[in-house]
DNA sequence: AAGACAATCAACCGCGCAATT
DNA sequence: TAATTGCGCGGTTGATTGTCT
């Protein structure tokens, strides 16, 4: 099955937009709202592909956008965010109010990964990087590997102003938070907690197999997963997860 | 002052998925 | 059912800016 290109690359401007592409982009969708990206450049007069309006209005012209640096608090919901669900960037800045996917993604790269290896952490796994024994030792099991947490384990919130995560040996992590299976629309496989394809809804309930992440992060029903729990049943359910040895577990709760 | 190098981040690319034809 | 289209995602690139020597 082929693929035809985005756009007429032929006749599209490429590289850095200017003022007046800008202000054109802004006005058109200030105007009509956002809708169709592919025919969106020709109705509002501007020699680009579809894909790059798309990109420029929703990564800098939005004016929901928050510019600026993170904050501490906002470093330590992605880093726990993206210790839950790894490189999910559309979903990490469903929970950031203002800023994108792009850039939590250089955020990320640039900063708060290099911060993790200091610390002794690996970015991918989060855990503690092993040394030059772990080489020739197999692969570490996956970081969303989890086994059940018991409420006996959990330490009481961090300090207002103390990062639990900056201790090194600790596991910053909302423990209100569980897991479902993802929508059919997600593109990729998510972490492989619940191994086996959801049951009914009231059945997930009761199971304890089958957990919700999503709801616990904010996120309202079916709006990144195809989970239908209801709200209620949810709360009594608990996170699963996988803890090293001498690792501890902080509460943390993403929603403030 | 100038060149080399590193860091940052906007933009591009290719792909997967769902919807449509 | 297969082909096509459009959208959105994650990974990568490359231009720009900052810092060091």
């Amino acid at each position: 099955m082929g693929r035809s290109p985005c756009c007429e690359q032929a006749h599209t401007n490429r590289g850095a937009w200017n003022k007046e592409e800008d202000d054109r982009l802004i006005a058109y969708i200030k105007a009509n709202g956002e809708g169709c990206w592919r025919s969106l450049p020709k109705a509002a007069g501007l020699l680009r592909c579809g894909k790059s309006c798309r990109l420029r209005w929703m990564n800098y012209l939005r004016p929901d956008l928050k510019r600026g640096n993170f904050t501490s608090q906002e470093d330590e919901i992605i880093i726990n965010l993206h210790a839950l669900l790894g490189n999910k960037w559309s979903v990490i800045a469903a929970k950031l109010p203002g800023r994108t996917d792009n850039e939590i993604k250089n955020h990320w790269n640039t900063h708060i990964k290099r911060r993790l290896i200091d610390r002794g952490l690996d970015p991918k796994t989060h855990r503690p990087i092993k040394t030059t024994a772990a080489a020739v030792s197999p692969a570490p099991p996956p970081a969303h590997d989890f086994a059940v947490v018991s409420s006996n384990d959990i330490d009481a919130a961090p300090e207002e102003g103390q990062s639990s995560t900056t201790s090194g040996d600790v596991v910053n992590l909302d423990l209100s938070i569980s897991l479902c299976l993802p929508s059919s629309r997600s593109r990729t496989a998510w972490p492989e907690v619940a191994t086996t394809p959801p049951p009914p809804a009231d059945e997930a309930a009761a199971s304890p197999t089958t957990i919700c992440f999503c709801y616990h992060l904010g996120f309202r029903s079916g709006e990144v997963c195809s989970c239908h729990i209801a709200s209620s049943k949810r709360h009594s359910l608990g996170l699963y997860m996988r803890l090293e040895e001498g690792q501890r577990i902080a509460n943390y709760c993403v929603d403030s």
